[in-house]
DNA sequence: GAGGCTGGATTTGAAAGACGAACCCATGCA
DNA sequence: TGCATGGGTTCGTCTTTCAAATCCAGCCTC
């Protein structure tokens, strides 16, 4: 069990993890994060799929744009006309371990009675992976061994 | 770059990583867990560190309990009268990769300039640790050859 | 070139949720 | 008795969310 404290090793104003938390934590922030990572890139793609109110898809959209989580371009078919999509950016596409921790998390604490519907898998060895800490020398360390070092 | 799709392959109704967004995506949820992962318990300290009005912290405190991520105990500092206090369950503890993932985020992506308050060592090599995948035997997998299998 | 379709996006008004301040309340202490 | 403390709840206001309707530009068909 983690020791009492009262008040955390670093106040939340300079705590990165908090500050990601301010960027993207939000419901409908990490749904569209989700089903970007899974490739949909267009308003009504997201709109169907989510349900969203088109105005807080509106507006989450500008905010991830703004962000640089989401690159605005524009995208057109033949025989249509031009449209914006929302393509992931780099820093975008960085999140996707954090949902990949949450899936597992998910897959383990919510719905442990069916088995989950989608695992990761290595391309190489065809073998399942998952979301794990590791040292420098790319070895798997037991979440126990883990600890936490404050910069002096 | 992702391919383009225009639906996730599963649908948020039955996707883990889309109930585990309802469960805990929101700014003070996961604010909330922040904290006690760091070992934060307490009501006021709660409040005092992320500044949360009190109806809401305590809303999210009865949920995150219902929910089973926090246990609400019964402390009594000799002297003083017992006060209820909130320890992470199991199912709670459980997040932590998710929200060190989140961290190593912020760390790349918003806090880049300066260097990280903190980070995370492995307690034996006493070496950094980072998130990755691996694989059973315990190597890590670059992220590029991780790839989404469908269960038929 | 009028009308329709389509995919983004904004407007509108009602309902829900967030907020800050004040208040409550039980207990231990002086 | 009175007061301090920690953990809440109540209250009124303000903001955000939401669904539905509307807008709008461009491309198509006729």
């Amino acid at each position: 069990m983690i020791p009492l404290s009262r008040k955390s090793p670093v106040p939340p104003s300079d705590c990165n993890l908090a500050r990601a938390i301010e960027l993207i934590g939000d419901r409908w922030t990490l749904l569209i994060l989700r089903s970007a990572l899974y490739g949909v890139r267009r308003f009504d793609d997201f709109q169907s799929e989510l349900g969203t109110p088109r105005t807080i898809l509106s507006g989450r959209l500008k905010s991830l744009v703004e962000d640089g989580l989401l690159e605005k371009r524009i995208y057109k078919v033949e025989g249509r006309r031009a449209r914006p999509e929302y393509v992931l950016t780099e820093k975008g596409e960085a999140l996707r371990p954090v949902l990949i921790a949450l899936t597992q998390w998910g897959d383990a604490w919510i719905g442990a009675e069916s088995q989950p519907p989608i695992s990761f898998m290595d391309m190489k060895s065809r073998k399942p992976v998952h979301n794990a800490f590791v040292s420098e020398d790319g070895r798997e360390v037991p979440m126990d061994n883990v600890r936490i070092v404050l910069r002096r």
